[in-house]
DNA sequence: TAGGCCATCTGGTCCT
DNA sequence: AGGACCAGATGGCCTA
């Protein structure tokens, strides 16, 4: 696998990728969490929230609409489990007694504290929510009115006359809180497409049997990948001025790596290209460093691995 | 089983 | 007040 494009190890990232190389055959799908019924960790994939492709996003929307509506509607996580959901997902949707996930110990405790206002309420009917309009601005969703907060107005039997103004604080502050979450859940899936995109155009592996790299590989191989870059304009700037002077010719170098550019490896060492050519002062490429430098790797070298060493 | 990686929740801080 | 950003905590999945 890793003969098939050696850029890892040029990179000094191949550390990072060795567990990425697997055939995706032993991976699944997906890395996301496959849930165990039991757990109700109300994971919003990520997949349902972003498509694969830009094309196709409309069952995608639907589902990750459909969660975030009755997230944003302060449903029970055990009463999100509908129709639209992958069936993990709707297993994943609250299991326990109080139908809250165990990891939302404060929502939990609100989603007690309301159980009786939400309880009879109709996920798929959107009372008193209007439809989700835009699956990338669900601050329509938080805010509006969207919450099912008008119980005060449903009308005779209802228990509007039993609500506190402590519980309508409460209904309010786990509102905010369910809209905070989805904020930062589409923040989080944003910076995920990003990643992607630059996964995307980064040099490795792009193969389905082949393990999509980890956030720090990427960021890591992006960043070396720009730095070979670097210098491998330097080297053609190297050229061109030499060439520019009267009387220069070029060397005799096979045409397969005449210009080959591709340089960082120490260039002296491994590219002959331009082994003829004098050298320039080298060209100040030299950003600032990252205020956080832990995982600042150095170029081309064996780098100490970040996390626990792969060998 | 430990470690890596990930998604999500949560509270804090800063900004508009 | 609301939103963006961040970091810590938590828990799940997967691999060596």
């Amino acid at each position: 696998m890793m003969s098939a494009f050696p850029y890892p190890a040029m990179l000094g990232v191949q550390h990072l990728m060795g567990g990425d190389m697997r055939p995706a055959s032993q991976l699944g799908p997906a890395r996301r969490p496959d849930h165990d019924p039991t757990t109700p960790t109300p994971y919003y994939h990520r997949d349902a929230h972003h498509a694969q492709t830009r094309d196709d996003h409309t069952a995608a929307r639907d589902s990750m609409q459909q969660l975030l509506r009755n997230d944003l509607l302060g449903l029970n996580r055990s009463q999100m489990v509908s129709r639209d959901l992958p069936r993990d997902m709707a297993g994943a949707a609250g299991q326990d007694e109080a139908g809250v996930p165990r990891s939302l110990p404060s929502l939990q405790q609100l989603d007690h504290s309301m159980a009786g206002n939400i309880e009879n309420q109709d996920p798929a009917s959107g009372r008193g929510s209007p439809p989700v309009k835009e699956e990338r601005d669900p601050r329509d969703d938080g805010t509006g009115g969207s919450c099912s907060d008008d119980d005060t107005s449903r009308g005779p039997g209802s228990q509007a006359g039993a609500l506190t103004s402590t519980g309508k604080k409460v209904r309010q502050q786990k509102h905010v809180r369910l809209s905070i979450n989805a904020r930062e859940r589409r923040r989080m899936h944003d910076l995920n497409d990003a990643l992607d995109e630059l996964r995307s155009v980064i040099p490795y592996a792009h193969s389905p049997s082949v393990r999509k790299l980890s956030k720090i590989a990427t960021l890591l191989l992006a960043k070396n990948f720009i730095l070979m870059q670097s210098n491998a304009i330097e080297e053609l700037r190297r050229v061109v001025t030499y060439l520019n002077q009267p009387g220069a010719h070029l060397p005799h170098l096979p045409p397969s790596v005449a210009f080959d550019t591709g340089t960082g490896l120490g260039t002296e060492a491994v590219l002959p290209t331009t082994a003829g050519f004098p050298r320039l002062p080298p060209q100040s490429h030299n950003p600032s460093p990252p205020r956080n430098n832990k995982l600042q790797q150095p170029l081309f070298t064996d780098p100490s691995p970040p996390y626990k060493s792969q060998s």
